[in-house]
DNA sequence: GTGAAAGCGCTAACAT
DNA sequence: ATGTTAGCGCTTTCAC
């Protein structure tokens, strides 16, 4: 920067501010101060600026898996949000393990970020007490629920859980099962499952079983879901699944068994990924828009990097979930 | 930093010494500061580490998106390796523009990062400027061939291409198609078509077509592209596809016009996703291993950090690909 | 093994 | 509108 100075016959200080607030500094002084950037090909350090500043234009994110397709919808769009205001993502996976979830936090404020966003709302008490203590603006995102830490978007899980239940009795669905993955681990799954089976109870099935895949929401995962769901109840006649690769490898398993869907079994799914309106039956689902979440953290940050922290109410954003009623149930 | 070195009653730069190399401080000092550092929740901070050090510690990564299920598998496993050394990964999303992927280098190398990592070969004039410029680590990913920057890891596109044509004449196919999408930006998909037609020319087709959906690569994609192939070819009997997800969408198009798979059409995939093994019938693809990919970037990364650059072929990974071969062939 | 001293490259009062 | 000045919190010689 003192070379640029130098060159273009000002002080750092005049080069530091154009770069900043480019309006600031006269037309002239602004002029040669560009045109001494581009001879000497200077690339400023972002480094040394937010150590001056003290928060550097960096925003901490931590998903539990970034190849889940939710959550790369979400990171997608609220990096291209922030990335159009000047931050730069610093991304993280906590696997969904809250020690390591609490070890990325730790490393993340070490950045000085100018914000940190989570995912969901169960977290360690030490991460909760990190990030207090850190004064940083927080996004819990893709759960609403107890008392965020700090600001948070998403939607209620058991919610959507009772959503599913509802649509499937409305369709004289009484034998029901909810098969999900990783509930162990995975608390919204766990919480959609619930959900369900609550709301479900007001319908009186006759039956109304979770069943839980130890490993990954995968297809898979889904057809070995159908098959236990059947041998624990062969006359099931609806199923919510909590993702919709379960459900498609439940829709697999079933035309390979030669059931009818939705005749003998209606699926419903969950997230309304890329192929749930393309496959056949083509999939009921329940939209929860990653793409939406992702946007709304964003504004939530600015607003709050800017001076204007939400307040009240505006610090939770309910981003609802829809009911997508396509061919499967 | 300061108050935990009065605290341990021992200098600053003792403390920062522990911080680096525990092994080189007395175990009684070692044992004071962390106690000091526990008692005062001391969190260092990574900015100024980074600019006293004139080497933050973080790696860019720039992706084309990270919706993309490849990518997200290797930044994925990618980030694991870099984390478990005490790197932070810093996203970008070019979407599939150079420009774009410029800007991103360039904001990156304000962050003194210890590497960076690119997707494919095709990079502006710019881009290979500044990061020869800068004199950073650099690992293309993705893609083999044209001298890379600096390090490589990936495999050779119009290679996958040829395999696909070699696996579909075997078959005895003859009236061939390639459907690939957004191929007028995703240089690699391109590759795999032009690699596809070529190999297939030897084999004496009827007819050898590529078809381009300018869109994303979706499954919706892939039912639109199949019904554009049949419309050019009545008589089509094997098509390769850029994507699992067109290939899946292709599939499903058959399903619903009443095309049996494979008998009067073989369709071929590229990525072996997630449903690739579970769809009817299951779809005979091209295995990538973005996770491996991910793996040997952060392996050339850490050795080129660590003061051992791999040089000469080493500098070059090739991961290579794998045809597996299931029912829709 | 430990400490003193000199920055790393920039920002932000403040003064002009 | 521009310049002067004093750090931001740490790392890294170098001497002890």
């Amino acid at each position: 920067m003192m070379d640029v100075a130098k060159l273009a016959q000002v002080s750092p200080s005049t080069v530091s501010l154009y770069l900043r607030k480019p309006a600031a500094v006269s037309p002239a002084a602004g002029q040669e101060i560009a045109r001494a950037i581009a001879a000497l090909g200077y690339v400023p350090n972002l480094v040394a600026g937010g150590l001056a500043a003290a928060s550097s234009k960096v925003v901490s994110v931590i998903v539990p898996s970034i190849r889940n397709a939710f959550f790369a919808e979400t990171v997608s769009s609220l990096q291209s949000a922030l990335v159009a205001e000047g931050f730069q993502v610093l991304l993280g996976h906590s696997e969904y393990g809250e020690e390591q979830e609490e070890a990325l936090v730790r490393t993340a404020l070490s950045w000085a970020p100018a914000a940190v966003v989570l995912t969901g709302l169960s977290h360690s008490a030490g991460t909760r007490k990190l990030l207090q203590a850190s004064g940083v603006p927080v996004v819990e995102m893709w759960e609403l629920g107890a008392d965020p830490i700090d600001m948070a978007v998403g939607f209620s899980h058991p919610q959507v859980g009772a959503t599913a239940a509802r649509h499937l009795l409305s369709k004289g669905r009484r034998t029901l099962a909810f098969l999900g993955a990783r509930m162990q681990e995975d608390h919204r799954a766990a919480k959609r499952a619930s959900g369900f089976v609550e709301e479900a109870r007001q319908g009186e099935p006759r039956t109304c079983e979770i069943i839980n895949h130890p490993g990954a929401a995968t297809v898979e995962a889904g057809s070995l879901l159908l098959n236990r769901a059947l041998q624990q109840i062969p006359d099931l006649d609806g199923i919510a699944c909590s993702n919709d690769l379960i459900a498609l490898g439940a829709l697999f398993e079933c035309q390979r068994r030669g059931i009818a869907v939705p005749e003998s079994i209606a699926i419903l799914g969950f997230g309304d990924l890329d192929f749930s309106a393309s496959c056949i039956p083509s999939l009921t689902t329940i939209r929860p828009s990653g793409d939406l979440i992702g946007r709304e953290a964003a504004r939530l940050i600015l607003s709050s990097i800017h001076g204007e922290p939400p307040d009240g109410s505006a610090r939770i954003v309910d981003t609802g979930h829809v009911l997508v009623e396509r061919r499967s149930t």
